[in-house]
Parts: structure tokens; sequence; C-alpha cells
RNA sequence: UCCUCGGUAGCUCAAUCGGCAGUGCGGGUGGCUGUUAACCACUAGGUUGUAGGUUCAAGUCCUACCCGAGGAGCCA
């Protein structure tokens, strides 16, 4: 009986008889010999039947076959560069298990509709799979970095009771006859998780029902939001640009494969290296009147006015000292200029925008409680937020990092929505 | 919510001034002993998004609606 390996691991078994358990993606015939190319999850590899080295059955069995019909096929592993992986199977012996119905997409040209409604039998496709694959390693990397950093997972529930920024970008839910609704960030939890661990990060799904239809937004779309007690703007920004590019680095090592079969220059990535600069609010918008592009000031920047300002640079820019009317309640003024909040923006390279958004935590109960009053929030909402700055308030700060958007940045993707298995976009909620 | 563009065979797209509904892929049949999205020959496949209107004649022009894509706003 022939040892059964995967495709992924055939250069080791050269010369041998081996089986693969797979799938046809591809065939061509030449007349009395069949060319299959087969796929099992970890790779490609071309097998060849020759009538005559098989059975009367199994060459009729190769005529009969259709793309993605489930086969197992016995033969010899051969080095062979007439092939595409430099390895072929002379096979012996081919199981059907089924002979699959007319599959959908073909290895011609599709539209993105089209493939989209067909996610579930995309995802096959070699292109899915590097990107899939890529997404894997950033989850992997952003989990070993604050794993080996002394950070403890903390996860934040996805049920929250109250809207913390308006109730207009919330899905809401029944939730036992009242309302519940789907977080859109882990943040104000974290906030507790630092006060009991010290530094914490939550990873998982968050939820924005905006009528955005961008190249750059995602309903459900998920982050990795760390949070750390004592640690003020300037550190926030020292571990946001340690953590990316700690990501970049992973990828480049372990995903190199990936990246050149989606024809990502490597070139522009290996330039992720710190420090990245740092920019306030006022001088991005300096660069802005300088390119002579029309900007209100006080305003905060749109995907145009980000690209301008990311395109001055050849790494991640991390913009900070936003105008604080526009920020969030929970952001701490800037002591320096009150009018400025403690936060800070990392925009990727290449136009491709926001990435992180963080920054220093108001840590005074009652310039706080002045804020939810100024932002027209119930405060019975936030009882127990305001606890935290009660029982032992420091100075902490965080950031949350959208998965989708650094995976399309790094891939070079031109939409989010091939970043994630199956996206959830305002017109798509299938499959 | 607003702006722009689109909807023709399973898929990808053509169809000139309003004048016979077409190609490539995929499917089917046949051929080929080294193919690389193989190739060659033949073949089947259509309520042109929906409803109405103009016209001798509508895929094409007009009106309304439905669906989708890109962008704006907002955000990661």
């Amino acid at each position: 009986m022939a040892q059964r390996v995967y495709i992924a691991d055939v250069a080791a078994h050269n010369g041998k008889e081996v089986t693969l358990k797979a799938w046809l993606y591809n065939k061509r015939s030449s007349g009395k010999l069949w060319f299959l190319l087969v796929r099992d999850g970890t790779g490609i590899i071309q097998s060849v039947v020759f009538k005559g080295g098989v059975s009367e059955e199994t060459f009729q069995a190769c005529d009969e076959m259709t793309q993605e019909s489930s086969i197992e096929l016995t033969g010899t592993v051969s080095e062979d560069k007439r092939s595409v992986g430099g390895y072929e199977l002379q096979v012996s012996d081919i199981k059907v298990l089924q002979v699959a119905q007319e599959y959908p997409i073909s290895p011609k040209e599709h539209g993105t509709t089209f493939l989209m409604d067909h996610r579930h039998l995309w995802l096959r496709s070699s292109r899915q799979h590097a990107i899939l694959r890529v997404r894997h390693e950033i989850v992997r990397a952003c989990r070993e970095f604050f794993d080996g950093g002394g950070f403890t997972l903390v996860d934040a529930p996805v049920f929250t009771p109250n809207a913390c920024e308006g109730t207009s970008t919330l899905f809401d839910t029944d939730y036992f006859g009242s309302t519940a609704y789907l977080t859109q960030s882990g943040q104000l939890y974290m906030e507790a998780g630092a006060m009991a661990f010290g530094k914490v990060y939550c990873f998982g799904p968050t939820f924005r029902a905006e009528k955005s239809k961008t190249r750059r937004h995602l309903t459900e779309f998920w982050m990795i939001e760390p949070e750390v007690a004592y640690l003020d703007l300037a550190g926030d920004m020292d571990l946001a640009e340690e953590f990316v590019e700690h990501i970049v680095k992973s990828v480049l090592k372990n995903r190199s494969k990936e990246l050149e079969a989606l024809e990502r220059d490597p070139g522009l990535l290996e330039k992720v290296i710190r420090p990245f600069p740092r920019i306030s609010y006022d001088e991005a918008c300096e660069i802005l009147r300088k390119k002579d592009h029309e900007f209100k000031y006080g305003g905060d920047f749109g995907g145009t006015d980000e690209t301008i300002i990311s395109e001055a640079f050849d790494k991640p820019v991390m913009v900070h000292r936003y105008p604080a009317e526009i920020k969030a309640f929970y952001m701490k003024n800037d002591p320096d200029d009150p009018s400025k909040a403690l936060c800070v923006d990392m925009l990727a390279p290449e136009g491709y925008g926001e990435i992180i958004g963080g920054g220093q935590r108001e840590d005074d109960l009652a310039i706080l409680q002045e804020k939810i009053r100024k932002h027209d929030l119930p405060m019975e909402a936030f009882d127990w937020y305001l606890d935290l700055r009660k029982y032992g308030s420091v100075p902490h700060s965080g950031f949350g990092m959208g998965i989708e958007r650094a995976v399309a940045w790094i891939c070079g993707l031109a939409h989010v929505r091939e970043t994630i298995p199956f996206p959830r976009l305002m017109h798509r909620l299938r499959p």
C-alpha cells in the first residue's frame, strides 16, 4: 500500500510510490495520455496518465472526470522540469470518489459579483489561498507579538448593552425583550482589563452598520486591540510601530511565496522598519496645503486626504494630536494644547489609508464625566466605565488595528473583500 | 443618503445610424503519446434585469422601478 502524502511534501518522496487525496483542478489530453492538474489544499501537482500504464477503466475515468471531482491517485513521484512545480506524479491507479457536477468557476476570467456569489467555491482558487495564508500569518504574528510581550488575552463581549458613540452605526438585536448591540470596539472593556492585568489585548469581530460602499469597508471586520496601563501617547506610538514592523517582517519571512503569487513587490514592504515618521495633525494639514489640496482645517481626513499624506512617505506614517472636537469622548486632551486630543492614526503607504487608530485615554473622573455630558451620552450607561477612574486611575493608552485593511495593504489588494473568507458588505450577506 | 457607471447564453464580453442575437471560455461529440489557462474540427445553448411607452421595426430611444459596481460622507 502506497504512503499517503500531501502535495506540499512530494519532493521528500521523489522516486517513491505515494497516494494523493485530491481534487481535479484542470486537465488536458493528448490522445493516449492525460495530464491531470490536481490540488489537495497544500499545493498543485501535474499527474500524468499513460494509456497502457493504467487499467482501461482508469484511463476511461480520466475522460469522465470533471473539474473539482474528488479523486485518490496512486503513482510514482518524479522530478521533471517540464512540470510547473518541478515534480509530477506518474499515475498507476486512480480511485474516483465523486464525479463533480459542472463546476461554475472555470480557469478563465470571471467578474467580482459572480465570484462573490460563489465565495464558498472561490476559496479553492490559488490566489485566494495566497491571500488567506497571508491573513493567517498576520494573525499569528499579531498574537505572537503580544503573547511574547507579556500581554494577557482578555477578549471583549460581542453583545453590548449601550451605544458609546451613537447608535446609527450599530447593529441592534433583540435580547430577551431589550435591545443589545453588536460591538464596534472592545476598547472600553480593554481599559477594564488593563487596570486588572496591566497589559492586555483582545482579538475578535466587530460590526459597523455604516452604509459605506468603498474598497476599504466591511460591515463585519476583525480588530486586534491592545491596552496598556501606565502608558502615554509616545509609548503607544512606540508599541504600534514595533507591532506593525513585526507583522510585516513575519509575512516577508514566512509567506514570500504567497506574496510572489500575488505579484506583491517585497521591496516596498522591506522598507517598513522603525522608526516610522510621526507628524502632528497640524503638520499633516501643512502637507495637504503644500500639495495645493483643498482641505478644511479642523475636520477629519477623508480617503483622498489620507492618500496624499501617506504618499509623502515610503513607510507607515503616524499622525497624532487631532482636534479634540472630532474625536471620541474617551480621548485625553493634550495638556500643552487642550484643543488637541492625545490620539494617533497610523496611515499605511500607497494610499491604503488608516490601519490603526488609538491614543491615550482620559483618566480624570471629573473631566470624563464632563465629556460624556458634552457628547450628549447617557451617563448611567457608563457607570462601570467611570468606576475605572474611581479606583486607582492611571494614565493608559491603546489602539486598534483592523486586520482586513492590514491584509489588503500587505498583499497589495485593491479591495478588502478578498481579505476575509466570507466578507460581509452592505449589499452582501451570502454565502 | 447623494453622485457616476452598469445589467445580453452557465461565465466573459460584442452587436456601427433603431434594421437577421454574435465571439471566446465552459458543456457535448470526435481527433492527437509531453501538454503548461494545450490545440484542431463539429455541436447544443437566449423571455437582452422588470413593467410600460415611442416606432413599420427596440438589446439599442423615452419613463418608472429592481439589482449590482465604483466613489462621497463616516470609519479600522
